[in-house]
DNA sequence: ATTATAATGTGTAATTTGTACACAATTAGC
DNA sequence: GCTAATTGTGTACAAATTACACATTATAAT
């Protein structure tokens, strides 16, 4: 599920294939008057700043959403898998070519281009917003707050709302959360990173005792620097532990 | 998330259309040569019988693919929703339309389809068999069992694994699991389907304690009929009551 | 009618997991 | 050295899950 490929993006132009921005219109056109569905791929990036789950926009280039935010999206290009035009966007955008990435939903209702039928393939991303801050100097391309956000592009809004709720169904059966962390980080701040996305309070006590029981921590004999406080530890997340364990298949019925 | 809609099939012949399967070669070839990327929907059409998960699978009509089996799936039409157009093919295959449906993922690997560039959108679909058993006199439409079967075409294997994981996953969080058994059905007849898509062995008491405590099943005060012993209570599923209850969204880290 | 068979229907104790909660220890900043 | 702020830790209670056995009821065979 976890996918982390370098993508190759020497393709050639033909079909869908990606161009330079500027033709895209030209090439919805084309489709729309051979009566051809589209297909492109939206990635849905967070990252986790000042306490607060951000997701990464850009101006949308259309008259009619004029002014309004959209998600980072591309044709996909037909020499190229969904998760290759995925990582491809990704890279463009953001630089980073070892991100957390997973396919979250298609959509393709009939009206949701207002230039011709186009289909998405939705994908999030998590990543650092330190690692790569100084990158996205491009035009317009911005973090948003999840939770204050109106006036968005496309069906753009409805993705991002069923990006968000997968994610926070996922990141409590799954280690995705730490992508949106430094690879070092203390207990505090994984607390309010969880605390943040689900929009719950955790008692502390009890979330230190959950993640040290997974014994999936580890302690990197290093504190934090910089607070103007008793510093913490700081751990990283054992990813080669965490895959070797056994999956269960039964969780427990409850609905 | 669960549709239930009585899809439109009326839209016209053009582009990816709809069209009599035969036809579906040219247009597979026609987009190849154009270098376009075709849209399909493919449904994964889980049954339960003889105690035991059945999909629903057709004989691949594709020389390559000679005598493998094949999901049921067509082009996406450009005048449909994706929702519509796999509501459209499990009408027309089991003549079903008030059926539990849901999107599960994308499949868009470059080699997939060996005539053409398709990616394809796959569905879930859970249905009673009994309920339709007479209309499957199609050709070659048969019900297979999920765990000793090979021999299937394009990449529909790892499309019914990813599907039938999303079902083990799915049934304990969410209640699908009814739409596979009849309107009315006893506790056993329920656990015997938990069982044989978790393949786990579940205790019989504390299955009935958990399902009670929900309060979600009515006893109908009916009795089960033709079996060779003490009948057991038919109970049926209150969704509405299930509608009503708020969903919560801690549900505790756990990986 | 009697009996054998095969399942239903039920409760309790033990274990595990989750929750609520308070105080001493450490560091930075003044 | 004093204050402010946060880290680090344990225990008692509640809730949920698990393990487990026997009387009851209908059918089927005799």
């Amino acid at each position: 599920m976890n996918l982390k490929i370098t993508s190759d993006t020497t393709a050639k132009t033909s079909g869908n294939a990606a161009v330079p921005q500027k033709n895209i219109k030209t090439i919805l056109k084309q489709l729309e008057s051979d009566g051809i569905i589209g297909i492109s791929v939206d990635c849905v990036i967070f990252g986790f700043d000042d306490n607060e789950l951000k997701v990464l926009l850009i101006k949308s280039d259309l008259e009619k959403f004029d002014n309004k935010w959209s998600l980072l999206g591309d044709l996909v290009n037909n020499h190229e898998d969904l998760d290759q035009a995925a990582y491809r966007i990704l890279k463009e955008r953001t630089g980073l070519d070892d991100v957390y990435l997973e396919q979250v939903k298609a959509f393709g209702d009939v009206g949701r281009h207002p230039a011709a039928r186009v289909v998405t393939i939705a994908y999030c991303s998590l990543i650092n917003i330190e690692h790569h801050k100084l990158k996205i100097t491009d035009n317009e391309l911005h973090w948003h707050r999840v939770t204050t956000l109106s006036d968005m592009a496309f069906d753009h809004r409805q993705i991002l709302d069923v990006c968000y709720e997968w994610l926070q169904k996922r990141i409590q059966e799954h280690p995705l959360g730490f992508s949106l962390l430094p690879k070092q980080f203390s207990l505090r701040e994984l607390q309010n990173l969880y605390e943040a996305i689900l929009d719950v309070k955790l008692d502390r006590r009890n979330f230190r005792k959950k993640f040290f029981s997974m014994e999936l921590l580890e302690d990197t004999g290093e504190l934090e620097t910089d607070v103007p406080h008793r510093p913490g530890k700081l751990y990283k997340f054992n990813y080669e532990k965490y895959q070797k364990k056994e999956r269960k298949k039964w969780f427990g019925i409850d609905f």
